[in-house]
DNA sequence: GATTGGCACTCAGTGTAATGGAGTGCTAAT
DNA sequence: ATTAGCACTCCATTACACTGAGTGCCAATC
């Protein structure tokens, strides 16, 4: 008499749906009397009680305990969210607000910060956003600065504003129009491709055409080199509102709060998470242990990749605890 | 039959001395009994109760309940640190470990980063350093680039290596030429001042003296203001190990926590704070409710000043819970 | 006069019942 | 297939006694 979760019936469906959404909003178990009158189904409790148990025995639902209601397991709320989760339109004002709040400074920098608060506040739960990946990322101009023992000075413009800025040591001394001669070749090459791109052009300049280029040329792609070898500038998020989740008693255990406050504070998991869901379309959601980062096991995380000129090249989301209003 | 702070025998100091330590050893009230065998002093627990009783008349300890042992106060700390403190040799040990990890790395962003971690892995709770005030910074070079539509870029480099850049909206548009000419006019009259000196004196120049200047000076004297205008670069600070914090009971409370973690991103507060204690000279603390701020009522936080060619620049610093190992 | 031993007292913390209530599973009736 | 009824389980709360650590005070002692 076993049934695979595929022909579950509407009515269990049902049921599911709301049972999740009375535990997201009371965050206690929730018992077959008042699934029965919650729900608009006119059901008594008993059969609601039989529905519930197949829906356990599915593994959709578990009981804390022999006489406590029932809460949604992971695969409950990966099957609520999935296929019974019915958007509320609020978004879309609020959405327009956010627009706005960010339409208002344009240091894409910056925007990222205001972004994620904005996500934060919207939300009440903690707001990410991913800085533009490097391998898109791409080249606009290119100069050099002599500073005090053969120490030059980088600085590199990307996209539309953004400048960035590192010191390389080189092995001899340069002159000022030595150097502004080495930005302007690599300025006429490379302008225009990504950072990834050119690194990777570099190294097999480096390694293949020597013989074809002249002292200055070779300088200054030794140069570019230093620039831009070795992904230093690892990829970052910006995070907004932790302290939010602080509020949210699932998450009360010290311990749980120690190991995801230090999960941001390393960031390498958070970004490997991140990165992950770039690469997926459109609105991604781990759930719970889905993640697989011990971390984020009592959390959720929903996330959608954003564009700039039809080109994904961030991941924005939310962090919250797993019984969250998705 | 009342006494004064002023007038406690050594004995009574003693004994506040020890219990002090074992309080912040242990976390918990210390009674008559293990005090009698705890301190080097042979006194029967009777006699120390006696004593006890007149510490806590003064305000120096408190008991939690009737029955339970005493606890020091914050003036009990006070007194504690202030005259009964005495430091241990590990620090000398463990300090060149600390200027060994430092001097590895020259730029000054990430040697502050390195810094604050370090305490915070050496003292196992959050470490806190800040950025170099802005009106000791100095000056050292600074040149314009040209964007599209009347951008230009900034770029100036103070103290040591440290580079910032800036992009800045001007009324016309300039050519590269004309912003290279600028920038040498401005580094022959500015360089080597600080920056809070450039933006005073740049102001004086632009009411007063227009007349005695040609039109590329002026233009350079605007763009120096629009560079150094308001400070919009915030003293900052950078902060390591705020997670070792959740691990300490005394601030399990989530609300306290909270309240905290909120006060490190919002960072005002705490700039004020490490602000305050850089005026003063040497090592100071902070003990619980006298910081002024709710936030910190049951933080400590133990700064000293660093400073840069004998002058203080900046403050680092230690925040853990009252009870902490001074 | 300072120190100490003795004693009654207080009170948090703990363990053990007892009670109530919410919820379930099962069975028999509809 | 649904429902009502019933016995059962288990958590949560309360009550209560008990223990132990610690105090305050008083009288005895050095």
């Amino acid at each position: 008499m076993r049934k695979g979760i595929r022909n579950l019936n509407d009515r269990s469906l049902q049921l599911l749906k709301t049972l999740v959404e009375r535990y997201i909003s009371d965050g206690q178990p929730v018992g077959s009397r008042v699934l029965s009158t919650d729900s608009a189904l006119n059901l008594s409790p008993a059969t609601i009680r039989n529905v519930m148990a197949d829906l356990e025995e599915l593994g959709l639902i578990h009981s804390p305990h022999t006489s406590a209601g029932r809460v949604p397991t992971v695969s409950g709320y990966r099957l609520f969210v999935d296929s019974l989760l019915t958007v509320k339109p609020l978004d879309t004002k609020e959405l327009a607000r956010l627009y706005q709040g960010l339409s208002e400074n344009e240091d894409a920098g910056t925007m990222i910060g205001v972004a994620s608060r904005l996500i934060a506040d919207l939300t009440q739960m903690a707001g990410v956003v991913t800085l533009p990946r490097r391998e898109l990322v791409c080249l606009r101009h290119i100069e050099f600065l002599p500073l005090s023992h053969q120490r030059v000075l980088v600085i590199f413009v990307t996209n539309e504003q953004e400048v960035h800025n590192k010191v390389i040591h080189t092995d001899k001394a340069f002159g000022a129009s030595e150097l502004q001669q080495a930005g302007a070749y690599l300025n006429s090459i490379y302008c225009g491709h990504s950072l990834t791109a050119v690194r990777a052009a570099v190294l097999k300049e480096l390694q293949v055409d020597q013989e074809r280029m002249n002292q200055a040329m070779l300088d200054a792609i030794k140069m570019a080199q230093l620039t831009f070898e070795s992904g230093d500038e690892q990829d970052d998020y910006v995070l907004a509102g932790e302290t939010n989740l602080m509020g949210f008693s699932e998450l009360s255990d010290r311990n749980h709060l120690k190991k995801l406050f230090e999960a941001f504070s390393q960031k390498q998991d958070v970004i490997h998470l991140l990165d992950q869901s770039m690469k997926a379309e459109g609105v991604q959601i781990f759930i719970g242990e889905e993640s697989g980062y011990q971390a984020f096991d009592h959390c959720s995380l929903v996330t959608s990749s954003y564009s700039v000129n039809d080109e994904v090249v961030g991941v924005l989301g939310v962090i919250g605890p797993t019984r969250m209003a998705y």
